[in-house]
DNA sequence: TAAAAGCACTTTGGAATTCAAAGTTAATTA
DNA sequence: TAATTAACTTTGAATTCCAAAGTGCTTTTA
C-alpha cells in the first residue's frame, strides 16, 4: 500500500471542512442556518468555509426565498462526494495499517 | 454517539504530526533522521513539530551520540499514545457515522 | 591543535490560514 | 419608508506553517 497521508485532501484536513462535507454527503441538502447551528460556528466564518469548498466545486449553492425569508441550501457535488469518499479512504487506511 | 468531530485531538490533526504519532506508535523508537526521510521535511520543521508534541507531552526525547555522531530518539509517551489513539477512534466514529 | 563537518536544533521572516466582529446587500414586513 | 432578517463580504488580528539561514556541540580530519 502507497503511503496512505500522502491521499488525504488538503481541503478536507480542517475539522470544520470535514464536518459541512461529512453532512452534505449524507443529507440531500442542507441550509446555511441549520449547518452554522449544527457546527457552532459563526455566520461568517461559516460563509468563508463555504466558499473554499465552492472553489474546490465540492458543493453546490442553490439561493431561494421560503417561507418569505432568503434561504440557502447546499448540496454536495459528484466531486465532492468522490473526494471526501477519498479521504475517508486514506482515514481508513491509516487506521488498518496501526491495528497491524 | 456524542458529536465524533469534538472527539478530535487539535494537535492531531495536522497531517505531519500525526503521521510522527503512527510511526511512534508502531514503533519503540524513532530517530530524528529517519523521521525526517521519512516524512520529507525539512530537518527544522520536523523539530518545530516535534517540539510542539513534546509540549503536549505526546513523546520524549532521548540524546545520545552513537557511531560517534549525536543521535535523538524519540519515543511516545503513555498520554501520546491515549491520545493518539481516542483521534483514532473520534476518526472511526466518523467513518462509522458515514457508513449508516 | 586548528579547521571542517555533521547533527539537531533555533531563529527569522514571510506566507497562508483561521477567526470574530463589523459592515453590506437584498428582500420582506410593519 | 424604516426596520428586520439571512447570508454574506470585508477587515484586522492572531495563529500556524514553512524554508532557509544561523547556532552549538562533538567528532573527525588535516
Amino acid at each position: 500500500m502507497k503511503n496512505p497521508f500522502d491521499n488525504l485532501d488538503k481541503s478536507l484536513e480542517h475539522r470544520v471542512r470535514l464536518q459541512i462535507m461529512s453532512v452534505l454527503v449524507t443529507n440531500e441538502a442542507y441550509d446555511f442556518n441549520s449547518l452554522k447551528e449544527l457546527i457552532g460556528v459563526t455566520d461568517g466564518n461559516l460563509a468563508s468555509h463555504m466558499k473554499a469548498l465552492e472553489k474546490e466545486k465540492y458543493i453546490s449553492i442553490t439561493k431561494s426565498f421560503a417561507d418569505r425569508k432568503p434561504n440557502t441550501k447546499y448540496k454536495a457535488t459528484e466531486r465532492g462526494r468522490t473526494s471526501f469518499r477519498k479521504h475517508l479512504e486514506a482515514l481508513e487506511d491509516i487506521l488498518k495499517q496501526q491495528k497491524k
